[in-house]
DNA sequence: CGTCCCAATATGTATATACATAATCGCCAT
DNA sequence: ATGGCGATTATGTATATACATATTGGGACG
């Protein structure tokens, strides 16, 4: 097929089909409107889409594929991935000690607690190849009467089996795991985020105002131990890293 | 064909014919035995030596051209390019990398570039006790047609007397900076933020939406070289940081 | 002798097809 | 409920084929 059959009246530029499936795509996932995790359409809706053969569609999907724009999962589709980058060491955060360093009274509430066995998204978040057991847990963390920051929390009870039979009502769950797993690895995500209705409740905030959230990821040699995302209002936090050069 | 066959007995890798022409041809470029300038075998040479399809090896070539190591020129053959030559940087930050790794073009755009006598909020930003020269810069950071951050710099041109004579007009600062001033020293603060009219307008979002701000500052010596804040629109970024703690 | 045009050639893009591989779903027996 | 197993499905890789496009080289012709 001619490249100028392809190339629209209305001054779009002169793009091969592989090239415009690609660059529709990215535009997608840099405007927002297919956020991380959403699942693609399949290469045959692709194809029926653009009107072109699967090969077409599969060329551009796994150049987004190597690019890191996507993750492709056989017979599941493929997914928008998380951007990622990298920055430098942050300190792991104990929350009560920020609001104590703060002049203000320390109080954790719990929200919910929930047993289950994970499913996708669970072990999406944990780095789980298997399903199993795992709790979830939402809770507030309190400076003085204001709620300081809301708390969602994954924990893989095949690797922390004693977690099961703790309520954690007042008992922030971070303090209790740093005190019984050692962990050996962590990973941190941070990002802002606009407030849904159940996050702005929660935080006594309006609803897409500002927030930023910090995910933990955390291993105990090998075994996925816990995922934790903690959503600060903007107003209430910074967070501060301060380094010097490695040796590069 | 299976992936099985292709795989020689001694103890080779299990790798796709495409990865083992693309990994064979880059081992060449790379160890120098085809220098810059050489014409590597045509499509019909290749497909002769590794007995497949011309498709798989126009593939795996298509994919060293879009790296960046090899040129094709029609009627003439594929020739090894001149390395680009990328000094490596360090690990801190640096946007163009981030964009690269995403597969899209990068470009710097410069909105504005003002010299100064430090006043009072200038010299907070930097750590500054007296008053003395900066440059205040103001760009943008593409990914392909969309913004992708927006930078605003101050330099304290005490410590970098040179960067007076920059225009800045596509060249990053942060680079730039990178090869002449060594640091010894940097602190970073990241947070969210609602996106204000002018920050909206920049990055082509919608006022309010949240943005994730990444600051820093960075000292050479003791003398304070640069604060850079960069305002990341929501989804178009996360920062990761994936650590072990430091003793056992 | 120079210019124009055409044939040859190498790459660029797309199709239809085939089979391999991995993951999941649902059925079935326990 | 639970676990295993086969069918289904989406992606991964490769082939043969076709035609488009850019560039070069050589021949026809003034």
């Amino acid at each position: 097929m001619s490249l100028v059959e392809i190339d629209d009246i209305e001054g779009g530029e002169i793009l091969s089909l592989h090239q415009r499936i690609l660059s529709d795509i990215r535009e997608k996932i840099l405007s927002g409107a297919w956020v991380p995790g959403h699942r693609i359409p399949f290469e045959h809706e692709l194809t029926a889409q653009y009107n072109c053969s699967r090969m077409t569609v599969n060329k551009a999907l796994s150049q987004l594929a190597k690019a890191g724009l996507i993750e492709r999962r056989r017979r599941s589709g493929s997914f928008v991935r998380q951007p990622q980058s990298q920055a430098a060491v942050l300190e792991l955060h104990d929350i009560r000690i920020e609001v104590e360093a703060l002049g203000l009274p320390y109080r954790y509430e719990r929200l919910e607690r929930l047993k289950r066995r994970s499913g996708a998204e669970d072990r999406a978040l944990l780095g789980l190849s298997q399903s199993g057991p795992v709790l979830a847990l939402e809770g507030l963390h309190f400076a003085g009467e204001r709620p300081f920051a809301l708390e969602q929390r994954l924990i893989n009870l095949s690797a922390v089996a004693e977690a099961a039979e703790e309520e954690f009502l007042e008992i922030a769950p971070g303090p209790w795991l740093i005190g019984r797993v050692p962990w050996s690895e962590a990973e941190h995500r941070i990002r802002a985020m606009a407030a849904d209705e159940a996050i702005a409740d929660a935080l006594d905030i309006d609803a897409g105002a500002p927030c930023l959230v910090v995910e933990r990821r955390t291993w105990s040699a090998e075994y996925p131990v816990t995922h934790v995302r903690f959503v600060y209002p903007a107003e209430s936090h910074t967070l501060v890293a301060r380094f010097t050069p490695s040796q590069g």
